[in-house]
DNA sequence: TAGATTGTTAATCGATTAACAATC
DNA sequence: TAGATTGTTAATCGATTAACAATC
């Protein structure tokens, strides 16, 4: 389910704050969405909270953190390391648990050979070379469009099982590769259709949650409209 | 609808390579979706096709590009110019027709001052004057989650009409403000998720797709799968 | 006319939500 | 026991898709 990264991050953050248990409506809130769906995307994970008190914020995050695989070790080769790529290898949620850079890669020669954040650049020629001994199991693509293809075949024979995909092109790959897309012009565009078919700005939200109450907008609901 | 600006990017490339008409069926296959979705998505905006022949590619992609509002002229905000900023600022989809950075925000010193793509980055606590000559009507957040809220703040008083945010954090903005949220951590979760949950990597795709055909993955559905 | 393709209907599917019995 | 909150059911809603009459 798309919205538990979204209860693991408010977890995380209460249990460091100290918080003991934590009910669906104070979680919803925090979350921007509403209660049933906060437990029914809880029950996914089997019977964890006590009714009457709450789940046990602790323990819910273990089990949270078990569900996403966080307690795992994905390595994850970063090809192409322009300003976004560069973002994405010292982004905290690709060094946090669970995940671990484990190569990058360029074809531009003044980057070939520098490090970021202890790991080298390699030429993107080295490729199966420099992944052999470590084979990522998350490759993300951060290429101009031209080249997403080509280095999304590479990944895939290298035997990388999942690819997210910065670059504007759609891209092709096996049935038992998973593909996930981000592409920041579509964010702006989608901006772009809101705000002209809204002459007040409006709640739009994505066309996702009721206007009135609640969280406006964002693929993953993360906000909370103001009363 | 979501899947607009995938049509659009499809069509400019379309019109570009002197194709004239397009069928639904030749559209699906590229965005990776079905005939019908297509048809139903276009329907949106009218009936611009011809029955027997298909759509005219640069009719169609005028017509799209109206509804998105790439017709208008939207001044971007950024604040935040580390690397992430930085690509933004520098991203395509930034620059080209209907948006326009308007405006670069830090906080450090040794940035403020300088250029990127000929706009100068003004320190944060310059925002409202900087702004007031020139009003965006789509603030970017590309700062540490902490700084985040105080932005939008900032934003929505100077009546930015549109928020996208980059942040790790869940942000409150009033009912009349569009907020879209991207986080780049959650797209690694999520895969992390499907991945321990398929022994062999497999079509998950996000769940949005059936199994043996078609597309595979992405928020926008920009994948095809081999068959 | 024959073939192709749209636009739209109706069926299907899955996600969301309110409601409430179960129960701490 | 009384109050609170879960887990789950059933209703609702919207998105997807197959099918096909309309029509170029």
């Amino acid at each position: 389910m798309a919205r538990l990264p979204i209860y693991q991050r408010l977890l995380l953050e209460l249990v460091r704050s100290g918080t003991r248990t934590v009910s669906s409506e104070q979680l919803a809130q925090m979350a921007g969405v509403n209660a049933s769906k906060v437990r029914k995307d809880l029950s996914f994970l089997g019977s964890f909270g006590t009714r009457g008190s709450g789940y046990d914020a602790e323990y819910l995050l273990t089990q949270i953190d078990r569900e996403l695989g966080l307690d795992g070790d994905w390595p994850v080769a970063i090809v192409g390391i322009g300003n976004l790529g560069r973002a994405l290898a010292n982004a905290p949620g690709f060094t946090s648990r669970g995940f671990r850079v484990s190569a990058l890669f360029d074809v531009e020669p003044s980057l070939v050979g520098t490090r970021v954040r202890g790991v080298p650049i390699c030429h993107l020629d080295e490729f199966e070379a420099a992944v052999a001994a470590d084979p990522p199991a998350i490759g993300v693509i951060a290429t101009p469009p031209a080249d997403a293809q080509h280095v999304a075949d590479r990944m895939v024979r290298a035997g990388t099982r999942a690819i997210l995909n910065f670059a504007s092109r759609v891209l092709t790959v096996p049935a038992g590769v998973l593909l996930r897309n981000v592409d920041l012009s579509i964010e702006l565009q989608v901006i772009s259709f809101h705000l002209s078919h809204h002459e007040e700005g409006g709640d739009a939200g994505g066309g996702l949650v009721p206007p009135t109450v609640g969280p406006v907008g964002g693929p993953y609901g993360l906000a909370r409209a103001e009363q």
